[in-house]
RNA sequence: UGGGGCGUCGCCAAGCGGUAAGGCGCGGGUCUUUGGAACCCGUAUUCGAAGGUUCGAAUCCUUCCGCCCCAACCA
């Protein structure tokens, strides 16, 4: 085996980079940026972008910059800037101490627009919005140029600094960049770099009235920061042209970063978009943006899933330019996956139905010491007690069972776990038919749930003595949507919200093992799946999300 | 008959002229005190289509078809 043969294969974005390493471009350095806006919480394909930028830099011995792209002051809120920097730390990234803002570099930037101005290169232009938006053309014509683009540039130069200066009500004028009312692409026909609007912006607060815009702020935060290889979604494809026109026309910048588009990420049954998440938080959909439906990564923290599970998942997937809506299976999976390699093992009991072994002793208790992983003994063992009366899940017991369905039925024997062989002896129901409980015996030969005879039993279930059991509530999430691509077609994605995508369970009953957990805590359930004690909880009762199911082979499930 | 992208298995995704990686999913099996986990097999004669170049094409050329993005003083 040559060295070649176990070289990683690399994303298309890493072999430009390796190759630029290669040749020397950029003297070897390489250095990235994740540039969220703050206006809106970070969702899991943000999480891909984080793992891509965070991850050249470490795979290329660079860097990678945390900076808020805040150039539009009237959606964004430090709100969002707290939270994004508390996510990405969790994801598991670190920007060291290259945190950066864009209204950091607004001077610098109106200086920029200056000079462009002097060079004849920027102007700025009178006309109304709706004048604006006539002359640019359209898809197929031409635009045409604005009547005050030959303005002088002694004139441009005053009425940009009157503009920032607040002489002029939002709208009045604009700054625009000189490049070709004509060109085939929109984004090239004089491109707007700074617009006056008069809005408090929560960093810079009430200094400026006069914001640039993404088109112009972006490139040129880049070069300000030596970005080596800026990335960024498809969408922004079109912009390059823009983005490699002001690095190669405003004078004096240290750096010549380049635009690289990949292709975001889509996830079958939510929605990504931050104008939808927005909205779903905004009118009450969720109970926030943090709330364990939602793709966010405060929800799917919340909801129990790890940042392992989420980088491993953003591995998966993949980096090319494709369009593609990955599975969300693939989610379930990589959280699996992790969960069941470090989560304890514990048992609930989600829909109680009692059960009496009739043969066990009257007001005896025992203590079973039960390994918590079956796999990792590092996770060492707790005690679980067991006594004469107990619950079990109410859809292990079945009066009539179809062929399939091997647990708890009348006359048959079952394991409940690490402790004792029970067999069903008899169905006692109210007036209505309704089960109210079933009365067992066990067979004390077979204590911590091996038969000494060696008999087989077909199933093994997870019980929760009912003398020690823990009252809690448990939250049940499914998909947030019903169907695979909200909002596809005509549809109203609000339409699509899937009505079960969370059932409250109260009265749950855990073993003694799970009465205070830390939020946070994460437990498989066995059996059942995997489930995250949330904050919502008090040491009385606590308060469990359920992260995923257990993944279910069982070809065909009644009832 | 504006411009920019993209089309390889159900979903992702390698492949970079030498004879279709891998993952998820799916099907089958072994094992099992979680119908969990683990393990083992199987799952594209074919790369959007048609022509062409070549000893040889998913990879090169031509044409065609399909999908996505762009006309915010949003990012």
């Amino acid at each position: 085996m040559s060295a070649q043969d176990e070289a990683p294969r690399l994303d298309f974005i890493r072999e430009i980079v390796a190759a630029d390493q290669a040749s020397g471009t950029h003297q070897g350095r390489v250095a990235t940026r994740f540039p969220p806006e703050p206006n809106g919480y970070l969702h899991i394909g943000h999480a891909k972008s984080i793992c891509l930028n965070f991850g050249v830099a470490r795979d290329f011995g660079g860097t990678c910059n945390l900076r808020f792209d805040d150039t539009n002051p009237v959606t964004e809120d430090t709100e969002y800037v707290d939270s994004i920097q508390e996510d990405v730390q969790w994801l598991g990234f670190s920007w060291d101490d290259r945190l950066y803002y864009a209204s950091d570099y607004f001077e610098r930037l109106y200086e920029c627009a200056v000079r462009l101005i002097r060079d004849d290169k920027a102007y700025v232009d009178s006309l109304t919005a709706d004048d604006i938006r006539e002359y640019r053309g359209t898809l197929k014509d031409p635009g045409r140029e604005s009547p005050y683009r030959s303005r002088p540039i002694a004139e441009n130069l005053e009425l940009f600094a009157r503009m920032r200066a607040g002489e002029f009500p939002d709208g009045a004028h604009v700054l625009r960049a000189k490049i070709d009312m004509a060109s085939p692409n929109i984004t090239m026909r004089d491109p707007i770099l700074y617009r006056v609007r008069r809005a408090h912006h929560h960093r810079t607060g009430d200094a400026w009235c006069l914001y640039p815009m993404y088109d112009y702020a972006h490139p040129l935060s880049d070069a300000f920061e030596q970005i080596t290889h800026s990335l960024c979604t498809l969408e922004f494809e079109d912009h390059r042209p823009l983005y490699d026109w002001l690095i190669a026309n405003v004078t004096g910048l240290p750096g010549r970063p380049r635009q690289i588009e990949f292709a975001r990420l889509n996830l079958t049954y939510t929605v990504m978009s931050k104008r939808k998440l927005l909205q779903l938080v905004e009118d009450g959909h969720v109970h926030g943006w943090d709330d364990p439906r939602m793709p966010t990564l405060s929800g799917l923290r919340r909801r129990g899933f790890t940042a392992e599970a989420i980088r491993r998942f953003c591995d998966e997937i993949g980096v090319a330019k494709r369009e593609n809506v990955i599975d969300v299976g693939l989610l379930e999976f990589c959280v699996r996956e992790d969960l069941n390699a470090r989560s304890p093992r514990a048992m609930a009991v989600l829909r109680p139905l009692k059960v009496v072994i009739e043969n066990y002793p009257e007001g005896q208790t025992e203590d079973f010491e039960v390994a918590s992983h079956p796999d990792n003994a590092a996770l060492g063992t707790r005690h679980v007690p067991f006594g004469r009366e107990l619950f079990i899940e109410r859809d292990d017991f079945l009066e009539d069972p179809p062929k399939k369905f091997f647990r708890l039925a009348p006359g048959r024997e079952v394991r409940l776990r690490g402790a004792y062989l029970v067999t069903c002896r008899e169905v006692i129901k109210d007036a209505g038919g309704q089960i109210l409980e079933l009365r067992c015996t066990y067979d004390p030969l077979t204590r911590g749930g091996d038969a000494p005879d060696g008999r087989k039993v077909k199933a093994t279930l997870h019980w929760v003595s009912a003398a020690h059991a823990v009252d809690a509530e448990v939250r049940l999430y499914d998909r947030l949507f019903t169907h695979e691509m909200p909002g596809s077609g005509q549809a109203d994605f609000l339409t699509q919200l899937n009505p079960n995508a969370l059932e409250v369970l109260t009265g749950c009953k855990l073993e003694p093992s799970l009465a205070a957990p830390a939020a946070g805590a994460r437990f498989q359930f066995e059996r059942l799946g995997y489930f995250c004690a949330d904050q919502d909880g008090a040491a009385s009762r606590p308060v469990f999300n359920r992260t995923v199911t257990l993944r279910d082979n069982r070809a065909t499930l009644p009832g």
